[in-house]
RNA sequence: GGCGACAUAGCCAAGUGGUAAGGCAGAGGACUGCAAAUCCUCCAUCCCCGGUUCGAAUCCGGGUGUCGCCUCCA
C-alpha cells in the first residue's frame, strides 16, 4: 500500500514516490506577516500539519520548510500606515503567528526561512534567469519573460493567451507582456531596499519561495503546498522561475487546500467577516477548531460558523469521553479474558487498517474520523459489558488512540491526575452516603464538587471523576 | 469570455459501478436513587431529464443551481 496524493499538476491522484525515501521534502507557503492570521489561514496550516504528521506516522522522514514573507507590497503598505519599520512589523506578526498556530497545536516547521534573510540567494537566482534568457531588466526592474517559457500555464491548465485575456498591467509597470511578473523591484522612496546588480531594490513576491527552497533543498521538492488561491499566479510563477534558472521541476507533487468560507460567504475585509484565530480562540477550544477543519476533505470548500463549531465540539467530546472512559477503566484492568475481548480486538485491528486506508487515499481525514468513531463505540461497549477488563487489550486500544492523536490532535490523553486528599475524602463520604441511601447528602457533595470543577459520574464499578 | 470544482437526510460529511460510513440534532427504549456517561432502535435511494449496464449516488450526454480561478488574497 502506498500513499496517494492528489497532484494539482496532473489533476489526478498519484502514488507518493519521494526522490530519496524515506526522506520527504515538503515546502508549505507560509504567511505574509503583516497581520494576525485568520481561520482560513489556519485551515491551510492545520491541513498540512496533519499531512506532515501522517507521513511521519507512515515511516517517512519529513523535512518541512515553511517561509515567512516579510517583504512585499502588503508589508510595506501596512508598515507605512502604522508608521513602523517593515522589520518591526514582521517581527511582531511572526511572533503572533507562532503563538496562534502553537495554540492550534500546529507543530513548527523544521526550517522557517524569512525572505529578507535570503536576499543573496534571490539575487543569484535572478542572475541565473537573466543569463538563461528567461528574464529581462528595464530601468532597475527585472521581469520574468513568460514569452520565452512556452509551458507557462501548465499548473493553471490554461494557455498563455487564455490567461492573457484577464491579465492587466498595473500603472507604472514596464513589462513587455502582461503576464510577465516582477522578480526584482527597483526601490521607491521610503521602502526597504538591498543592493543588487540592478541597483537598490527588493525581491518580487514569487521569487523567494523558489530561491529559498533551492537553497535549503537544492533539488526538486517532493511536495509543495499552499492554499488553492496560490495556484495562479504564485505557484505557476514559482514553477516557471525554477525551471528557467535550474531546468528542473520545483516540486513533484502540488497540493492545494480548499477555501474556508464564513457563513457561506467568502472571507474578505470589505464584508467585514475576517475571523482571526486570535479572536476565535477567545471563545472556542482549539481542539474544536481542528475537529471542524478535519471533518471535511482538505480540498473541499469548508464552511465556518458558530453552529458548526458547536456541532464539532459535541462530536469531539464524544471521543474525549471515550478516552476518559478508557483511562479510568484501565485503573481496574487485569488479565481477564472474555468473548467481548475478542470482538474488540478484531474491531481494533479493523480500525487500524481502515484508518491507514483512509489516510493513504489523499489524506481523507473525514473518512478516518468515521473509523475513529466506530472504534470508540466498540470500545465503549467493551467497557460497559466486559468488566473485569483485560489490561493488555485496553492498553493496545489506548496506544492506537495516542497514535491517532499524534496526527490529528483532537483530544487530551493525559494520565489522570491524582486527586487531592480532601476531594478524595469527600468522594468516599459520598459513596458511604449513597450506600446508606442518604441521597440528599450525596447530591450535596456532588454539587459542592461541581462548583470546584469536579464532575462525578457513578458507574457500576464505582464513582469516576473528571475535571469540568 | 476562458478554465475549473461541486450538488448525498434538519445540519456537517464519507463513499467514484454491486445495492447509501461516521458525527451533530431529533424521537423512542435500556441502565441509574437522581444525574452524567454509555448502549440499543428509528430517521436519505444520493439536484433534474435522458443514456450505457444484469446492476449507477458512482460512467456518458443534456439541463438547473452554487462556488472558485483568470487581479492582492490562504
Amino acid at each position: 500500500m502506498a500513499i496517494k496524493i492528489y497532484n494539482t499538476l496532473t489533476r489526478s491522484k498519484e502514488e507518493l514516490k519521494p526522490g530519496a525515501p524515506p526522506l520527504v521534502t515538503f515546502y508549505v507557503c507560509g504567511p505574509t506577516v503583516y497581520d494576525y492570521i485568520h481561520i482560513g489561514n489556519a485551515r491551510i496550516f492545520i491541513t498540512f500539519d496533519v499531512v506532515r504528521r501522517y507521513l511521519d506516522y507512515r515511516g517517512y522522514k519529513v523535512k518541512l520548510i515553511q517561509n515567512y514573507t516579510d517583504i512585499d507590497d502588503k508589508m510595506i503598505n501596512r508598515a507605512n500606515e502604522e508608521g513602523v519599520a517593515v522589520r518591526e512589523l514582521a517581527d511582531r506578526y511572526i511572533k503572533a503567528y507562532e503563538e496562534d498556530v502553537g495554540a492550534l497545536r500546529v507543530r513548527a516547521a523544521d526550517v522557517k526561512p524569512k525572505a529578507t534573510d535570503h536576499i543573496p540567494q534571490i539575487i543569484k537566482l535572478v542572475e541565473r534567469l537573466l543569463e538563461n534568457g528567461y528574464a529581462y531588466e528595464i530601468n532597475g526592474d527585472v521581469y520574468f519573460d513568460t514569452g520565452n517559457y512556452p509551458r507557462y500555464g501548465q499548473l493553471t491548465r490554461q494557455k498563455r493567451d487564455e490567461l492573457l485575456s484577464g491579465a492587466r498591467v498595473e500603472p507604472g509597470e514596464k513589462k513587455k507582456n502582461p503576464l510577465d511578473f516582477v522578480l526584482w523591484k527597483q526601490k521607491k522612496e521610503g521602502e526597504p531596499a538591498w543592493e543588487s546588480p540592478w541597483g537598490e531594490g527588493r525581491p518580487g513576491w514569487h521569487i523567494e519561495c523558489s530561491a529559498m527552497s533551492t537553497y535549503y533543498i537544492d533539488d526538486t521538492l517532493d511536495i509543495h503546498a499552499g492554499g488553492a488561491d496560490l495556484i495562479f499566479p504564485h505557484h505557476e510563477n514559482e514553477i516557471a522561475q525554477t525551471w528557467g534558472a535550474d531546468q528542473r521541476p520545483l516540486a513533484r507533487y502540488w497540493m492545494h487546500a480548499g477555501y474556508l468560507n464564513i457563513e457561506e460567504q467568502k472571507m474578505s475585509k470589505s464584508l467585514g467577516n475576517v475571523l482571526t484565530v486570535r479572536s476565535l480562540l477567545q471563545e472556542h477550544d482549539p481542539f474544536d477548531l481542528r475537529f471542524l477543519i478535519l471533518s471535511a476533505h482538505y480540498r473541499s470548500p469548508l464552511n465556518f460558523s458558530d453552529e458548526l463549531v458547536h456541532q464539532s465540539r459535541s462530536g469531539r467530546l464524544r471521543l474525549q469521553e471515550m478516552v476518559n472512559n478508557l483511562l479510568s477503566a484501565l485503573d481496574s484492568a487485569g488479565d481477564a479474558a472474555s468473548e467481548q475481548e475478542r470482538v474488540l480486538r478484531k474491531d481494533l485491528e479493523d480500525a487500524k487498517a481502515r484508518f491507514v486506508e483512509a489516510m493513504d487515499d489523499d489524506f481523507n481525514t473525514a473518512d478516518a474520523l468515521g473509523v475513529i468513531f466506530d472504534l470508540a463505540r466498540s470500545c465503549n461497549i467493551y467497557i460497559k459489558e466486559a468488566y473485569p477488563y483485560n489490561k493488555d487489550l485496553l492498553e493496545e486500544v489506548l496506544r492506537f488512540y495516542r497514535d491517532i492523536n499524534d496526527i490529528f490532535e483532537l483530544v487530551d490523553i493525559s494520565e489522570p491526575e491524582s486527586l487531592d486528599d480532601e476531594i478524595a475524602e469527600k468522594i468516599a463520604r459520598r459513596e458511604q452516603a449513597r450506600v446508606e441511601k442518604d441521597f440528599a447528602t450525596a447530591d450535596q457533595i456532588r454539587d459542592q464538587l461541581l462548583e470546584r470543577g469536579i464532575i462525578l459520574e457513578d458507574t457500576p464499578h464505582g464513582t469516576r471523576w473528571k475535571k469540568k
